[in-house]
DNA sequence: CGCAAATTCGTTCTTTCGGGTGACGCGCAA
DNA sequence: TTGCGCGTCACCCGAAAGAACGAATTTGCG
């Protein structure tokens, strides 16, 4: 959000710089002003506009690429993808972590699942984590779908 | 729409109108011309910005039906269920910080991306995960899957 | 206009997550 | 035998998430 506010205002003024750039130049008229605040009023619009449209919707994160062959099928298949599992070098038990995380089930539920601590848990939630280039769960959830790691 | 519209010219016309009524009368001085374009450019990228966001909105209001036209084909169409939205009482808002919360986006990152307090943004989480019967939000993403209420 | 729903924001408190670090045992391969 | 990967566990700490209130504001609709 900071980042925003000051992108936009450092746009703003390269904007307004170079109006005024182009005022000198070839609006020295003596109308001039006007023609000025409208360009300005009209630049501005526009940027505000584009720029409320473009925050406004979610953008796409992780490691997304990965074009891969639709399944296609009515049913849901799930092919694990053992490659890109070794690829990112995720064990097979961090990948059972992985979905018991996606089945909404938090640390501890898992622990008990497993019948291990949460630390463990938790040690290998962050190593899936890591590897998946993930910082929350959800997200960690949706790469691994968008990857076949999980069904 | 139209009322948008016609309001936003007929505010910008006035706006340009004071401020240049300002300008002749207490900003005349050297650097005018750059405070009049700073105030232009202010006022107007914040209408633009708050115009871009109330049109960008109402992509999916309304009740039910939505469905929308199908998006390129990539084995998943994805219709969402309206009927089922109403059921739960889940409003459009409430869908909306669903699917960002299943897009991996922490609750401050909701909350910047819709112009929100994070505050609001736990709110409405909160409410959603009543309706939906979940405790974290990983289980709500999937229990929302499930129902088709995102994609 | 008035009501109900929806949206927004706030505070406080507890729980859960996630990062960081270090350590131990086991099996397997060099 | 030693090194390495894997699984396990512990502790600390800060950040995020969630529950549980209350409340102001906007909006859609009769």
């Amino acid at each position: 959000m900071k980042r925003t506010v000051l992108l936009y205002g450092i746009t703003g003024g390269l904007l307004i710089a170079g109006l005024k750039f182009i005022e000198y130049r070839f609006l020295v008229v003596e109308h001039s002003l006007e023609i000025y605040g409208g360009l300005v009023a009209l630049v501005f619009s526009a940027v505000g506009l584009w720029l409320g449209r473009r925050l406004t919707r979610p953008a796409e994160t992780g490691l997304a690429a990965v074009a891969g062959a639709a399944p296609a099928s009515s049913g849901e298949p799930f092919v694990l993808d053992g490659a890109r599992l070794q690829q990112l070098g995720i064990t097979p038990r961090e990948r059972e972590i992985l979905e018991l995380i996606a089945a909404g089930l938090s640390n501890q539920e898992i622990a008990d699942r497993l019948f291990v601590t949460q630390n463990t848990v938790k040690t290998h939630a962050s190593r899936v984590f890591e590897k998946l280039n993930a910082r929350r769960r959800t997200q960690a959830v949706r790469i691994a779908k968008a990857e076949r790691l999980i069904p």
